[in-house]
RNA sequence: GCCAAUGUAGCUCAGCCUGGCUAGAGCAUUCGCCUUGUAAGCGAAAGGUCAUGGGUUCAGAUCCCAUCAUUGGCUCCA
């Protein structure tokens, strides 16, 4: 059996004429108009029987049940097979149908009949599917229509979901223990995941607003953030900190376009196989769209590139500022999910599978060490894994190895063949406050794109060769880090721990209290000294109470106050206010900033990102 | 994209259910007073297309519809 299934807004039809002798007796065959309803188009096969009847009208009345929709028409479709059923048998199974879903609001259009109709389907992702029953299918294959083939493919995959363990054992997920990993659990159980009994929104959102980090911004496209002073300092930092890592590991720096040509010949096929998910622009006939990520721009680059075997691998890396996708408007959520982020993407080209392999082990080094240098620990996210069978059973071990560095459990989707371009991709997953999964740091081996992009390298016996292409982003979206960091913060805060931010990504490290205005000028010598030793230091010279200016200094999330009066103008020693700790303590100048710059080690400096002096600073949020 | 909730001053919110004086408060801003010792000193002023557009009504922030945005759930996540 065949079914067609549209949710729609309204459907008309006229039956017309009889089409076979045995078309179903109508008294009066008028026009008939049904108005919100799902409208099943049914084509009994050869073959199907009552059991076939009931498993599809389950399925049936099962999406209608997520959709919320109550009213069902049965209309009889021959067109949708080649091999149909006999008439009296298919008018038989219908009725039988009809008789099944007797709990909603069920009617058929006449069989046999010719029939004109007006469909009016709605725009709803679950609004149309298509379902094939048989005798021997215990669950209908349930394919979007109107999707490329590739996400066609994608829904019929079939992939087994295990855990590993470190030392390389495999679990179903069903007998594992999550019992010591539960946000593991999360992340495996994701998709059947109960509802949270919370209906918040993620604390990041407030906090984003507040530290004036970032918010949105009316007059663009939801998901497109703008960066206040201090957002823009943060992410700044985090942008040259993954970039000169990236540099160090061997990637070179390009800087490639933002739009591309959808007709162009490279772009056809990477292209379709993810419809209508990108920014168009029409430019005098040209249809570009806006980069989703760094690959295009870097292929076409390499495509031109005279490589030898000998130089491989060879990396190509960009920050692209931005990538953009156009994802569903309810995707949508503060700094987590973006229509326009900043993604770091670094392409190793390979001359062959072992090179990558090796290649994909340096490169989940680099990844793990940079989150934890940005102020994201292990213990922070998962890791899932996905891979091929084949690839597996030819990889085992270094499969294992990977697995072994995250030296916990990881999710495992194991593919029985390859639909994607790639052969296995890795991703670490932060789990949120909400309980809700994002991906950081990613890399896939893709076996596809050296070939569709005609990259060639020449190989030992001078032929030329496509490289196998690593995709890793070391951190992530540069937005989705900000976003882990005021999680986590707010996560703290839960805790009982003062919220903070790593204090190089501060963008004040330490603030200046004068206490009355005659220690101004002996306020703002200190901000120069210290300034000096790129340190972001400023200077609430405001005529406010020193209780009120602390405070405010705490609700900034500052690390270090340092009230200056009497005693600290004539002392050698600094006395400062640690936040953590809330207590004062007496530092000698040096050490203070020693202590600062072993916390800051090997991490970019820039300096303030605003008035040095608080009297002369717009507030920009409460 | 679907369903739901929310949208009132720069920010956080009250008022809406049950329509009716000039739409309120706290914080922030401005002005004045105070002159400050480790998380909010005192007073005054100014600040509002009640998201947008329609409708019902003698009268709409309040009731109805549509649109937009945010958040949650679903779906999705190259």
């Amino acid at each position: 059996m065949r079914i067609l299934q549209l949710h729609c807004d309204s459907i008309e039809y006229t039956p017309t004429k009889k089409e076979i002798k045995s078309a179903e007796e109508i008294e009066n065959p008028q026009t008939q108009k049904l108005e919100e309803i799902v409208v099943a188009f049914v084509a009994i096969e050869d073959g199907d029987d009552s059991s076939v009847a009931k498993n599809a009208i389950s399925q049936i009345k099962n999406s209608m049940e997520k959709i919320g929709c109550k009213k069902l028409l049965l209309y009889p479709y021959a067109h949708l097979s080649s091999n149909l059923a006999k008439p009296s048998t298919a008018m038989s199974l219908l009725n039988e149908m009809e008789s099944e879903a007797s709990d909603l609001e069920v009617s058929h259009s006449p069989f046999g009949w010719t029939k004109s109709y007006k469909v009016q389907v709605k725009g709803h992702p679950l609004a149309e599917s298509s379902k094939v029953v048989t005798k021997d299918s215990a669950a209908a294959k349930d394919d979007d229509e109107d999707t490329s083939d590739a996400l066609k493919g994608e829904s019929t995959i079939r992939s087994y979901w295990k855990i590993m363990s470190p030392d390389g054992t495999m679990t179903n997920i069903g007998d594992f223990d999550f019992s010591n990993h539960k946000k593991l659990e999360v992340l495996a159980k994701y998709e059947s995941a109960k509802q949270r009994q919370v209906d918040e929104p993620p604390p990041h959102v407030a906090l984003m607003k507040k530290l004036a980090i970032a918010d949105y911004e009316p007059a663009s496209d939801s998901g497109n953030m703008r960066f206040f002073p201090n957002g823009r300092l943060m992410k700044s930092l985090i942008e040259r900190y993954v970039t000169d890592r990236v540099k160090e590991y061997g990637g070179y720096e390009v800087e490639t376009p933002i739009m591309y040509d959808s007709e162009h010949p490279s772009m056809v096929s990477y292209f379709n196989r993810f419809p209508a998910r990108q920014y168009n622009i029409d430019s005098e006939g040209k249809k570009l769209f806006l980069r989703f990520a760094a690959c295009f721009g870097q292929f076409l680059m390499a495509n031109q590139f005279q490589m030898s075997y000998k130089n491989l691998p060879y990396k190509l890396y960009e920050l692209t500022r931005y990538s953009f996708r156009r994802e569903q408007s309810g995707e949508l959520v503060g700094l987590r999910r973006l229509r326009a982020f900043t993604m770091p993407d670094c392409h190793a080209f390979c001359k062959d599978i072992p090179q990558a392999v090796d290649e994909i082990k340096v490169r989940f080094d680099l990844s793990q060490s940079v989150l934890k240098e940005l102020g994201i620990d292990q213990s922070d996210y998962d890791m899932a894994i996905r891979f091929t069978e084949d690839f597996y059973n030819e990889n085992k071990s270094s499969i294992e190895e990977l697995v072994k560095k995250h030296g916990r459990p990881v999710l495992v989707e194991m593919w029985k063949e390859k639909f994607f371009y790639f052969v296995l991709k890795w991703e670490f997953n932060f789990i949120d406050n909400l309980g809700k999964a994002s991906a950081l740091s990613t890399d896939q081996i893709d076996v596809e794109n050296g070939n569709r992009y005609g990259i060639e390298f020449v190989d030992e016996n001078n032929t030329a060769q496509h490289p196998i292409i690593l995709h890793n982003s070391p951190s992530g979206a540069i937005e989705r880090i900000i976003y882990a960091l005021l999680e986590k913060a707010a996560a703290d805060s839960k805790k009982g721990i003062k919220p903070q931010l790593p204090l190089w990504l501060a963008p004040t490290q330490i603030r200046i209290i004068p206490l009355k205005e005659e220690f101004y000028e002996y306020c703002n010598d200190l901000c120069d000294k210290i300034s000096a030793q790129n340190v972001r230091v400023d200077v609430d010279d405001r005529n406010e109470s020193i209780g009120k200016r602390i405070r405010e200094a705490e609700k900034e999330w500052i690390q270090y106050i340092l009230v200056i009066g009497e005693k600290e103008a004539g002392s050698e020693n600094l006395s400062i206010r640690d936040r953590q700790t809330g207590d004062v303590r007496e530092v000698p100048f040096d050490a203070f900033m020693d202590e600062i710059h072993e916390q800051t080690l090997d991490k970019p400096f820039t300096g303030l990102n605003q008035s040095q002096h608080l009297s002369k600073r717009p507030q920009l949020m409460v």
